[in-house]
DNA sequence: CTTGACCCTGAAGTAAACTACAGGGGTTAA
DNA sequence: TTAACCCCTGTAGTTTACTTCAGGGTCAAG
């Protein structure tokens, strides 16, 4: 049986992590000891762990809950799974998109701009203000 | 001279937003009518145009306050506008780049799944519960 | 004279994932 | 016994860019 600290420790998160996760649902809740401590099983280091890798892939919290209960649930299917994680490489597809978009619209700007000069004369202050130049 | 909502609708933007630029000091503080009313110069539209186009292109409020500071200034350089430009052309690619990792991996855990049977025999829980099932 | 469209202020709510703070108790070792 | 840690609760603050709400004034048309 672990502590808090050792749980949130060997997770790599934060104690009051632990609590925000306690309190969202994310994890069941701890035993309690004689002086209130929580009390959590070795397993619970795993829980974590498995919590902060759905998040390095993109997953929210509220979409780990969902994965948990999945998880938890003898009569979920594997493509229940899938399906939320093909939605969620949609989204980061459509992510990446805008953010690609933006990027080539200013590194576009940016390479217009001889970078000297005043600011009176900038391609990309013109380009903000719908001042095309040529 | 327009009205709040003449300025709204042609900018694109809702009152509220327009009272909140106003509020974070991103436009100038309208003149105001006998009844209390904004009224603004034609040129305002123009104004929350630039803004928004900012924002199109990955600029925050906090970004765009600055441009404006630039743009306003006559000792300002076109060089500083680029930096600022530069620099957000980086924290793109960061963004690009995070994202386009945790699409890899999770598309790949993705692709290692049939999509049928239970739920525990899952790459994809098993991959976050690293758990490599080979 | 009332209905509807517009305007005003100030405060609070929203999402996400925590962090920080106030105020208090438990444990251990020098 | 006092310092140095650890733990507890509950509430509030953080960031961004607004939106929503409560409560009320203004104005033109019918």
């Amino acid at each position: 049986m672990l502590s808090i600290g050792e749980v949130a420790k060997q997770g790599g998160v934060s104690v009051e992590a632990l609590r925000y996760y306690e309190r969202e649902g994310l994890m069941t809740v701890p035993h309690r000891d004689v002086n209130g401590y929580r009390r959590y099983e070795p397993d619970a280091v795993r829980h974590i762990r498995f919590i902060k890798r759905a998040q390095d892939v993109g997953f929210t919290l509220s979409d780990i809950k969902d994965l948990l209960s999945l998880k938890a649930d003898p009569d979920a299917s594997c493509s229940d799974v899938r399906l939320r994680a093909e939605e969620k490489v949609r989204d980061m597809d459509a992510k990446i998109a805008m953010l690609t978009g933006m990027r080539a619209v200013l590194s576009a700007w940016v390479k217009e701009c001889r970078g000297t000069g005043p600011v009176t004369d900038c391609p990309i202050l013109d380009a903000l203000d719908n001042n095309p130049k040529g």
